[in-house]
DNA sequence: GTCTATATACCGATAGAC
DNA sequence: GTCTATCGGTATATAGAC
């Protein structure tokens, strides 16, 4: 059950997006999605239309509240290590605030987004360019290796997205490998791996941070 | 339909690995992992018990053959970058040959291993020990920066997977961003990640390749 | 081992009273 | 806007003939 923090709708995309994080769409169910949104399915349907509109909703508000918080890591006058240092780390701290976010877009990298609709597309899009952007401009400034910007690209996504998404499976790998314990429950994401990543693009020797 | 190369098991699971892989374990539907394996439903439930035993045939199989393709990688005489370019190469190799394993597991890390059974998480486990044992041997050598060992790791794995698991969404995220054209067709995602990965990890100066 | 027909349950969605 | 009751479709799984 939701805390009931807000209106229907708010706690009606709240519980739908851990479920569909959980289960992932054809895993969760609507009367599920309701109880825990603690509204009556009918009231669901009345504020939502259906399952797949409300599937887009949520990933619509999540893509945008991304995307807001990006622009706004873009937009400083810094250096561009450190704002590839903002970014990353924003999007870390971004999906470790919205842990359904990772788990909910891994499912769909895995299905080939046959549930995105073109709204959402659009907008993850977006944020993809962002990165490139910053990418383009290392190798042109000399700052970062000319890497294959989409298989770079890729792997800055897709370590992200899995570092964070990966948290609930951790614990029945540990339970079986006690060789892959945790040290602490809150690992910073963001600064792991702005720390990797611009260690691995960058031009210059180790060891050197601005 | 699937080609009827071998026994009908291996068709069911042939066709049940395609399945689960484009629309997850509740997506696919055990009507049509029967029928695009050629055999009548109930010969499916005949042969594997049921769609969770069919399930964990799949992962049981892939996981076990990627193992093994490891275990002769890490045999090898050869220096630890190279052998840690063998593996991960091996890794991408295995990766794009069965394009199902990686989209399947990347399921799992979003749904939290719920699916995975005991003796399927176990072969997981010791595929993780091989890559880290070849990361604390860099790190005792000297050769690798002493990153974070859990998180390195999971950014290796977790890049290899999205790299191979993403190629289905890629072109949906071309159609609306030409930005992201990619040049070919088959990428070599193994030669890619070990360079970018030794890169990201060398305590040297980048350059020099052995 | 192979197939048809069916049991059983559940899910998404709606009708309609209030 | 909110609720109860329910429809229609479909899913997993099995019974039982051959």
């Amino acid at each position: 059950m939701v805390q009931d923090g807000g209106t229907a709708r708010q706690n009606i995309l709240d519980a739908a997006s851990s479920l569909f994080a959980e289960r992932g769409f054809e895993g969760a169910r609507v009367d599920e999605i309701a109880r825990r949104a603690g509204v009556n399915k009918a009231m669901l349907y009345y504020h939502v239309g259906n399952k797949q509109a409300l599937y887009t909703a949520v990933l619509k508000r999540n893509v945008e509240c991304l995307e807001k918080e990006l622009l706004d890591s873009l937009g400083s006058q810094l250096s561009l290590a450190e704002r590839f240092r903002l970014v990353i780390s924003t999007i870390g701290s971004f999906l470790q605030s919205f842990p359904d976010h990772p788990r909910i877009m891994l499912r769909e990298f895995a299905s080939g987004g046959d549930r995105m609709e073109p709204v959402v597309i659009e907008g993850f899009v977006r944020i993809l360019a962002m990165i490139r952007s910053l990418l383009e401009e290392g190798v042109r400034s000399g700052e970062f290796r000319a890497t294959d910007p989409l298989m770079t690209h890729i792997s800055v996504v897709g370590a992200s997205l899995v570092l964070n998404a990966v948290q609930p499976l951790r614990s029945r790998v540990v339970a079986i490998g006690p060789t892959f314990e945790v040290p602490g429950e809150g690992v910073d994401v963001g600064a792991f791996l702005s720390d990797f990543l611009l260690h691995g693009l960058s031009t210059s020797s180790p060891g050197e941070k601005p």
